[in-house]
DNA sequence: CGTCTGCGTAAGCCATGGCTTACATGTTAG
DNA sequence: CTAACATGTAAGCCATGGCTTACGCAGACG
């Protein structure tokens, strides 16, 4: 159910506009804040779901932590996507014959 | 801003299991609400919530109201999810050519 | 070795939103 | 025309979660 979390991490449009800083470039926590309304603990709390999400991973560089983008969490929405579209295709396919039998 | 209503949306596992259900064939929101631990109305509100992220859509049949997939929103989705993956995507490459001009 | 900086975490506050019950609307059947 | 059914809407309750302030901890630097 890693999807899920994706579509939870990314509902939250502040959660949002942290992980599309993270996307320009990596940056660390203090850098992300700076640049958004929030105080640095909330963004530092942001991440943490960014990354239980497999949106964004850690790098450790001395005292700072740079933080990255992670592609897994985009592929597990992408896929789950890919899927709910094929169940909604066939869906589609079997109400046009369903249609068609009955004419 | 469409995308931030589909994750919005999909974000809430109620909603989404609504979702689901209606990708699988068109269905009226009673037939729904039979098949979830909730009540008619919550259905009927979750029904509202997808319908403004252009997720789903209601085809008026006499009394009854069937709710039908609708492209719009996961389109919106996958279109945000390409832009942001295109953005990764050249911060990396610019990450790369910064660290190899550095050495 | 003390200090300062960068982060994570805890506690608490408060708004958002999901759920239920009760009611209003509109459409079909008899 | 009346009865009954399918649905949308309103009001209210309560949990979830996002934000802040305060604090604890580890790494660099004199």
């Amino acid at each position: 159910m890693a999807y899920a979390d994706v579509l939870t991490a990314l509902a939250d449009p502040t959660r949002r506009a942290v992980f599309e800083v993270v996307c320009r470039h990596p940056a660390s926590v203090t850098d992300i804040a700076a640049g958004l309304p929030v105080s640095r603990p909330a963004v530092s709390q942001h991440l943490k779901v960014l990354e239980a999400a497999n949106l964004v991973h850690a790098i450790p560089q001395g005292r700072t932590r740079l933080y990255a983008v992670q592609p897994d969490g985009l592929n597990a929405l992408r896929e789950w996507m890919d899927g709910v579209w094929d169940v909604a295709l066939k869906a589609y396919a079997a109400e046009i014959a369903r249609r068609t039998k009955k004419d």
